[in-house]
DNA sequence: GAATGTAGTCAACTAGATTGACCATTATAG
DNA sequence: CTATAATGGTCAATCTAGTTGACTACATTC
């Protein structure tokens, strides 16, 4: 019995909310790292870079859901900041692959920390069980949904 | 035994995903329908003019986590439309009172029943007893989180 | 080897926000 | 009371992160 009266329709509302504070809280913790200003879509690059070897710029323009212009200016971006190379591509002229720098997989482990740290209190307040069991739920809905979700910021 | 095994720090990136489908397949679902192009940020109009009344552009404004011009713009769009009106405020003469018109609150009730419908596929999938946990699990993070959950898209 | 397709870049434009200046009204301090 | 500060709203200029479109260089296919 956990109910509490659920309004129809809510719950898109409340994973926009919780969404939005984890993401402010991990940004936030970041600016006052001194970090340079990573955005989401340079979260959400850093972990196809993590998970893949190979990704070209259409690659991340896929998985970000823009176009391959709006995907080369944040790899460019994070060039910049010397947490990703491009290095020529094995096989085609033409392409050249993103990977990630020491101080890029750093980063990486870094975020993965804090966003941990986030569940972790959230963890302690509704219990490991039920964060398994929100997991579980998320991804019925993400693998039922097909390709769609893409990872760009909303709007 | 539900996990199926969780990586630490996935969550948020799941509620991303989710909540990025869940609102592009209501604005796909408005599009067909021919409405103007409503975007979120006029979707948490909506609510905040449904819970409210009296709401200024200043109240919107916080409301969204945005600047006050950037809330009154969003105000005159759905004025336009035809879907809010603004009034002379009952006791201050600065101000005026931002309100639903009957076409913005018939909107409102046609999205609710839009996220309900995603609700409701979701709950086939992984019941209804899941989604109330779900629904109280995303309340606990929200009011632990304090005043930080603005609904200003994410970046 | 010619035609078509694809990775990437450059440039111009757009949407949705921001900052800053301002006016009118309200609230507060002497 | 009045003078001053604070607040709601608007206008204008600017910024940012994206878009579309045109183009080059290499790849693929026939």
């Amino acid at each position: 019995m956990t109910s509490s009266s659920r309004r129809r329709g809510e719950i898109p509302l409340l994973l926009a909310m919780v969404y939005r504070a984890m993401t402010d809280e991990l940004h936030e913790h970041l600016r006052t790292e001194g970090r340079e200003p990573l955005r989401p879509a340079h979260g959400y690059t850093f972990r196809l870079l993590t998970e893949r070897a190979d990704v070209t710029a259409v690659d991340l323009a896929d998985h970000l859901g823009v176009t391959k212009q709006a995907a080369s200016k944040i790899a460019t971006e994070l060039e910049t900041w010397g947490y990703l190379e491009r290095r020529p591509h094995p096989t085609d002229g033409r392409a050249r692959v993103l990977a990630l720098t020491a101080k890029g997989a750093d980063y990486v482990r870094h975020a993965d920390e804090l966003w941990a740290q986030l569940e972790d209190r959230w963890a302690a307040q509704i219990g490991t069980d039920r964060l398994d069991q929100l997991h579980h739920d998320l991804r019925a809905y993400v693998s039922a949904s097909g390709g769609r979700a893409a990872l760009r910021p909303v709007w």
